[in-house]
DNA sequence: TTGTACGCGTTATCAT
DNA sequence: ATGATAACGCGTACAA
């Protein structure tokens, strides 16, 4: 029995066709015995109806989409978690895909989820501030999409993100009250999605607290390890800030490597917080003050906003925008 | 133009579909010029072939489904990165499944794909060490699956591994070459898998010079993290082990808290080394002794090995087992 | 080089 | 409660 089909089970059964799909598919119109009878051979012949026969026949793939920048980072794992939580509990099953932060690969992925491969969208965009007509091509198609953490403000889709902007103020405000005059804003592009908004909080809690906003300690990066060492170990050392606020993980990292290589003591020398979702932000050398987002939440948030637009298919769902609240975490890094 | 496929596309532009379908292929039975017109007109209007009618039509899915016991793990996520990036040059995408070590989910996941939804199968397995047979029918299927890092030996496919009990082996030695008298192995099911190889080479590099086995010095712990706090707390408390060699990143990051907590000082009270493949493992408190498998190699590994499956299907393919070699990053944890 | 026509495996509709 | 059949969108053998 190389290749069964529901047609060859129900040869072997003496049964039509349309039975043997009505017993997969817990239809009540049918006799509890022959069900029985068809899901056991079924089941010992380890026969499944075939997915892509069912996906064309009636236009569900249960399957979501999800696309991120990147997976080796605490923030975007335990989102995928939070989503693949939901799916699961929804029979869906999740396609993945990584951009490392480059448009073109988010724009390719897209183009090919415009062919119904999946029955919805979840991601947090690369970041590019370029033409995003490549993101309309889905709502034509009917294929919901939310964007979380990072987002792109001219699509109209819904959006999980977390309070970006007041996080960043109270991370900058908790800095200037342990004393830091010149901090440092460590960015990886400050002028699009989450980049600007945390630099915007950086900006009104300096001005509130009467500090002179300075552009040299605005730190733009790269997504190149080695480089963000090199830029980082040179503002050190040249522009020599009292405490630093980083919008993202990575440059908090990098930030505790110079330190450790330049023997520059934290917090007496320099004091640190950063965004980051570490679960073991308690453990590193020293403790890392942390900007926490709720990654499983917006996870959890995501899929359903996704689910809801799925159930509603061909109404008009409006648009939301959860705003989750991060958390400060004051630790050792900052004096704490 | 709502819905269009190969068909409303044939008659928009006056040929038969077979043509369509040919200029979407690579065919080179076809003129340049009607491709051209044919892509052409498809990209500006949104079209792609249906890949799930494509799919029933050659059973080729061009995808992949990767299952692993958890994301939130450096050692997975860059196996998943590895993967990633082999199945991209391919053309392929990833079906991401995470089991949670319950061996339920992992069976459930693998029945599953029986009905032809991925081409092909990586896994590192929930590591029970139960009836396999869910895994049987997929080879009656011909669906090729290839194991990595965590392996059931009963199965016969393709695996990569690492050189598990030499690299445990020389941990322990090292730990021993330290000082260490009391070695404690934290393990989270030493009789399966890795956690029993793992254990094999810490008991022989004991013997080897000659420190007598202590079974009260092999801690079995749990998947919960509270859980493994007391029990690591208990042993460190009552057994007072002066090294500690954990299987499992989890667990000495479980340790380093309890050392925090009771104010143990590492690495003069206690040593540490540990299964980890945590990239800023030199950024702790203090800076960890890894054993550091090639996470994205063994994902390169894997990928390559499905994809000669995949490519000689129908063919006989000769089961593979590749070993990678993991490496002892000895830091200040173990007094380095 | 292009077109015709069938079938991939399933499910919904309509009968019975 | 069950069966016959058409249709989902595509690719390919075959014919032209």
């Amino acid at each position: 029995m190389d290749h069964i089909t529901i047609k060859t089970l129900a040869k072997k059964l003496g049964i039509s066709t349309s039975t043997i799909s009505r017993a997969f598919n817990g239809s009540t119109d049918i006799n509890k015995d022959t069900r029985d009878r068809i899901l056991d051979y079924a089941k010992k012949h380890n026969f499944l109806p075939n997915h892509y026969a069912s996906n064309l026949r009636d236009k569900k793939s249960k399957t979501l989409a999800v696309i991120v920048p990147e997976i080796v980072n605490d923030f975007f794992a335990q989102a995928i978690n939070g989503i693949e939580e939901v799916a699961r509990k929804k029979g869906f099953y999740i396609l993945l895909y990584r951009t490392d932060d480059v448009f073109e690969k988010e724009v390719s992925f897209v183009n090919y989820l415009n062919n119904g491969k999946a029955d919805g969208i979840i991601m947090s965009v690369s970041g590019e501030a370029n033409d995003h007509n490549y993101m309309r091509a889905l709502a034509q198609k009917n294929i919901p999409v939310v964007f979380f953490d990072r987002v792109y403000e001219d699509i109209d889709v819904s959006k999980v993100t977390t309070n970006d902007y007041e996080a960043s103020f109270e991370a900058t405000e908790h800095l200037i009250h342990t004393g830091c005059k010149r901090i440092a804003y460590l960015v990886v592009n400050k002028s699009i999605s989450i980049g600007k908004v945390r630099m915007q909080g950086y900006v009104d809690a300096l001005e509130k607290h009467g500090i002179a906003f300075d552009d040299d300690l605005v730190i733009d990066c790269s997504q190149d390890e080695k480089i963000n060492y090199s830029i980082i170990k040179q503002v050190l050392e040249d522009i020599k800030p009292d405490g630093i606020f980083s919008s993202v993980e990575r440059l908090a990292f990098a930030t505790l490597s110079v330190c450790n290589d330049m023997n520059i003591a934290i917090p007496n020398d320099l004091k640190i917080v950063s965004f980051s979702s570490l679960q073991i932000a308690p453990l590193l050398n020293p403790p890392l003050s942390t900007v926490t987002q709720p990654a499983y939440e917006m996870g959890i948030k995501a899929a359903t906003l996704l689910f809801d637009a799925l159930e509603k298919k061909g109404q008009v769902v409006p648009r939301k925008h959860i705003v989750l609240k991060s958390k400060l975490f004051i630790r050792k890094s900052s004096g704490g």
